[in-house]
DNA sequence: TTGTAGGCGTTATCAG
DNA sequence: CTGATAACGCCTACAA
């Protein structure tokens, strides 16, 4: 017995005719004479035959494989998006390796240069919040690799993308608030130089202009990260401020629920005294008391859309016909943190 | 200009030398000049050459390439454990294939089989919830891919583990209770046939033995699935229970959380009338009113020790000395839906 | 209907 | 020091 897997050959010998006769035989091939064809298929299926995809791989240079980056991965909205992925591309026989920036521009640099070198069929990318160039995407499509971006833009980049309306989100939120009544709406942004965070930033300072509503940016403040902990300190400084504030639109759940918190410790009544909403809509998010008000992503649509796109690419070769961008538009899902209409 | 990529017969064909030589010098090669040498060098970096590490993977029949097999990736447990499995297997140069088996055995044993034709160079799974035959992993084994199964154990199945103590974490969090008073605990566990369920069921069983307190059949109740919504029905038919509780354990923190919402609905004050505590510490949950006590896991350290060990066997090549299981320890994190010893 | 030869890109071995 | 040659496993013209 030989060491590695069975081979072509190895049924080749077995059989006294050549490999090409058995990797024809093996696939169908129109002139193969049925008993050969069945002798090879019969053997094959005793021996375990699989056949090498590797070399496969090395001939016909495709990898089956496709690459994902993504900021991370323990949120739920990213792990919904990758799952949502995976919904498309395991059917259609593709893999899907994934790699994390860790918001580190460097980090995706360094994974999109490998995956370059890696000759993997196409990339679906999410870029770092830190990411303003993007030199390492054009290399990878200048390399023939097809690119998709999803939910955060890369202004300017000639390239497939799947978005989430933020400003819409946004914008649908605070709309709300003011309908509910809410007179002195503030909201704490995101990192500055993130596009969500300047997307919901603009739909909220919109929704107040079209209201006629004063834009004070007093009211305007802004977390270094998404986390709880990077929520308390602006929800303090915004609660203690002399304007009696009545309404908090936040970049996401986790600080929104900061802001419920402090709010709560500083004597505020939700929603009598001040309305929150939110925006993720993670699910923990309504067993929260009040349940969050909160702005919904299709997170699950982003990552199928998105794979589709790829494959698209894929299958149809090399049409570069225009670049697609898929917006989808998010629901806001009313709770019982913010006042009703 | 030549379509695909630059190869080293390209290299070798502009300088006139072999594409051997080129090999060579590209990688420090003691036997050669170094005019040479650098000449190559040079024209590669010109021509931007990469290898292509498909057909240096035919050749060693090494891909490395990691798979991974998960239930989901949605939880913050599992997705922790993967950038833990990343932060390790990464920077040791292997990618990572994940795979969702959606905790179906049979997409399970798909995604196995599938693997084990990949010329993958080793797989970490995590079993799905329905998987009681472990015949496709012994599969992989006899074709020489070396596996890890983590946090979710194959009892009978000689492997390398790497596991969390339910049971300790589970006899902890009871033992807790027991100390600061409560003298009726129940426990919601989850579905009945899971090894964690059990696991955890088991320390609650024994902390109360230990403490010679009464195990009492109406105190246990299942849950079908882990999520919130699963919680609420057992939650209530134990609260409304002629036997006044003291104390509620939960299987999870999702559970736990339906079970504080249930009990204040009930009118129970948390940890006056009744305390609770969880099990995995999500993120979320100490911002819970009152904050929920839970058991931590450590899922980073899960992941990381899995990869670690897969490298172990990846690089020792075929020692076989026995199979290593690795249990952590939980920590009991005590926060205020608990009353204090 | 089947076999032969050449090649995918790289490396290791053996000459020279 | 460098160049053929074979090999990894498979496929596809081109012959036969």
């Amino acid at each position: 017995m030989k060491k590695g897997r069975v081979t072509i050959k190895d049924i080749a010998k077995a059989l006294n005719i050549s490999a090409s006769t058995v990797s024809r035989a093996l696939k169908d091939h129109p002139a193969i004479k049925k008993e050969t064809k069945q002798a090879v298929v019969k053997l094959a299926k005793k021996l375990k035959y699989h056949p090498n995809l590797l070399a496969i791989s090395l001939l016909q240079k495709k990898t089956h494989t496709i690459g994902v980056i993504v900021p991370e991965i323990t949120s739920h909205f990213f792990s919904t998006i990758i799952t949502g992925i995976q919904s498309v591309l395991s059917p259609a026989g593709y893999n899907i390796s994934i790699s994390l920036s860790n918001e580190s521009y460097d980090e995706e640099v360094a994974i999109v240069e490998k995956m370059a070198k890696s000759q993997i069929d196409g990339v679906l990318v999410s870029p770092a919040s830190s990411t303003k160039k993007y030199k390492h995407f054009k290399a990878l499509q200048k390399n023939g690799i097809p690119l998709v971006v999803f939910d955060r833009d890369c202004p300017g980049l000639n390239v497939d993308k799947v978005l989430v309306d933020d400003y819409d989100g946004a914008f649908q939120a605070v709309e709300y608030l003011i309908k509910s009544g809410c007179k002195n709406i503030a909201h704490i942004s995101g990192p500055p130089e993130l596009s969500i965070s300047k997307h919901r930033l603009n739909g909220y300072i919109d929704a107040l202009k079209k209201n006629n509503m004063p834009i004070l940016p007093e009211n305007i403040v802004h977390v270094a990260g998404f986390s709880h902990e990077d929520g308390i300190g602006p929800s303090e400084s915004l609660l203690k401020s002399q304007t009696p504030l009545d309404a908090i639109f936040a970049v996401n759940d986790s600080i929104a629920i900061a802001a419920m918190h402090t709010a709560k410790k500083l004597g505020f009544k939700i929603p009598d005294d001040i309305s929150i909403i939110g925006f993720d809509d993670e699910p923990h998010s309504s067993y929260f008391v009040p349940a969050l008000s909160t702005v919904w992503q299709p997170a699950y649509s982003v990552g199928m859309l998105s794979a589709r796109l790829l494959l698209k690419h894929l299958q149809d070769s090399e049409e570069i016909s225009g670049y697609r961008e898929e917006i989808f538009r998010p629901e806001l899902v009313i709770r019982t943190s913010s006042k009703e209409i």
